[in-house]
DNA sequence: CCGTATCCCCTCCGATACTG
DNA sequence: CAGTATCGGAGGGGATACGG
């Protein structure tokens, strides 16, 4: 990757790691994917089409995705309160990034799942 | 992403998911770009090289990475035994897109950490 | 040297209940 | 509607010890 010498926090090690921890969690790409869908999305809404996940955890994430400025979110001063949540255009270029990543996992999807003593290779 | 109409449980909404799941944890993204450097590494050369990691989490890792078919395993039969782990051609294309991932996480490196709230926009 | 077995802590995340 | 507070179970992952 980087040149980077020495390797010594698994944190921060190069700048990937980090948002990697953010969105290698639970739900992280979903809630991105949902947002690509709708381009502004409410909360329950939100929490409706990922059914399963709790008020929680998706304001937990929402929190995080939006301090690495990948959603927006807007509040309307209304009753009862109205709250939008959208991709910014960091997001959108990542999203790029993740097709890609969509796209190479089906290039190499293997029929089913192999054993790995069964291919490993063993020096004769 | 795809087109797959309904998404239920988290784990397997998408292909993506799954080997994202594996990547997301942790030591994953380092062990692979540490074979990256070089091609092909001993157990404890990589242990070393990860300083941090243990025995038991490094063998689950490349037991992973093997499953999903982005490492490969030599054994050699001798005493003190031998075994080399390399990255697949899958692998290689992978760490390509990881290489795009990093160039996206450079290219909106922001100055310093922004408080949520402060960005937060209200409709007035 | 290359791992597995065990223990144990600690974080994640789901459930529930409650506020503005 | 849009969250926060609190609790509790499950599992990830570190430390240590041991085996082939």
């Amino acid at each position: 990757m980087s040149a980077t010498p020495t390797d010594a926090k698994p944190g921060s090690t190069c700048a990937v790691i980090d948002i990697w921890e953010v969105l290698g969690k639970r739900w992280s790409l979903l809630i991105i994917k949902n947002l690509s869908t709708k381009e502004t999305i409410r909360f329950n809404e939100l929490k409706r089409a990922l059914a399963g996940i709790s008020s929680t955890v998706l304001s937990e994430r929402l929190l995080e995705l939006e301090r690495e400025g990948l959603v927006t979110k807007k509040i309307y001063p209304e009753v009862p309160p109205r709250v939008e949540y959208s991709l910014t255009a960091q997001a959108k270029e990542l999203e790029v990034i993740i097709k890609e990543l969509a796209h190479w996992v089906a290039r190499w999807k293997r029929p089913q799942s192999v054993a790995p003593s069964a291919e490993t290779k063993k020096e004769e």
